[in-house]
DNA sequence: CTATGTGCAAAATGTTTGCAGACGA
DNA sequence: TCGTCTGCAAACATTTTGCACATAG
């Protein structure tokens, strides 16, 4: 993970700095796609002086070196996430959280599109919307 | 289509009037999937005293009536669609265009993603990001 | 006539940019 | 040391809001 990123930044030309290794580390190791704020909020205790600014530069460099992908579920803001593997992410229309669908093939529906299409594809982004299971009217017995 | 949104908006409560009928016929007699700005601009000469302001807010109730729906492709600003059956889209990454991808029967793929969440799904958008026929590179002979 | 809608300008929100001083290599 | 990076503040783009006047019903 750090010997990862250190090595990549290094390897395209950008410096290895304190703030870029808090920010991915912190995005590594949350599963909540946060968006910019949510980042700098969690680094401000441990990193009082860093800036809005340094995260959305970081961010631009992370995606361009392909440790992060960028995500907007219809929301006024963007969303990182460091799994930067094809998978499907579904938001709350209840509490806004937004969450990974794991463990599902979307090969062949992607196959289809492709030659459905006479554009030549090169990614893809599929959001659900509905309701999490802390959101759903509980069972009354 | 205009008796449509005329009876719809009465019904709901809402007002018709002459913005509000340009604003939804201009949407739905384009393939574009404009934003709030390119259907500003679109009405400027024939209705030169709009406001931007006025095309948020009746796409709003629009939205709210079931006669748009609102798209973000990872760019910075909305895009709206007339057609509000549920068909992927994809975007160029040379020119930015914004395209339907017909007769894709998602179906399959859907069911699959809603046996794998517990989520109470209630909607999805499939975004697919490529080159279009005019950016691709022409074959030289 | 009354309640809602429009258009303007200002505000709010999210993101980007310019630049002086700081710091990694 | 040198070129890049950070942090601040200002700029920017998009969307929302408040309010006086206009207009649909």
């Amino acid at each position: 993970m750090e010997i990862c990123i250190t090595s990549l930044l290094r390897e395209k030309g950008f410096k290895v700095t304190p703030q870029r290794l808090a920010i991915y580390n912190m995005l590594a190791g949350t599963k909540s796609h946060p968006n910019a704020e949510m980042i700098f909020n969690a680094l401000q205790s441990m990193y009082p002086t860093m800036s809005l600014a340094t995260v959305y530069k970081t961010m631009e460099i992370l995606k361009a070196i392909g440790l992060v992908q960028i995500l907007n579920a219809g929301e006024d803001s963007f969303r990182y996430d460091a799994d930067t593997s094809n998978h499907p992410h579904v938001r709350c229309i209840e509490c806004g959280q937004v969450e990974d669908i794991e463990s599902i093939d979307s090969t062949t529906f992607v196959d289809q599109v492709s030659q459905g299409t006479n554009y030549q594809l090169v990614g893809q982004q599929f959001y659900f919307y509905g309701i999490c299971p802390n959101c759903q009217p509980k069972e009354l017995n």
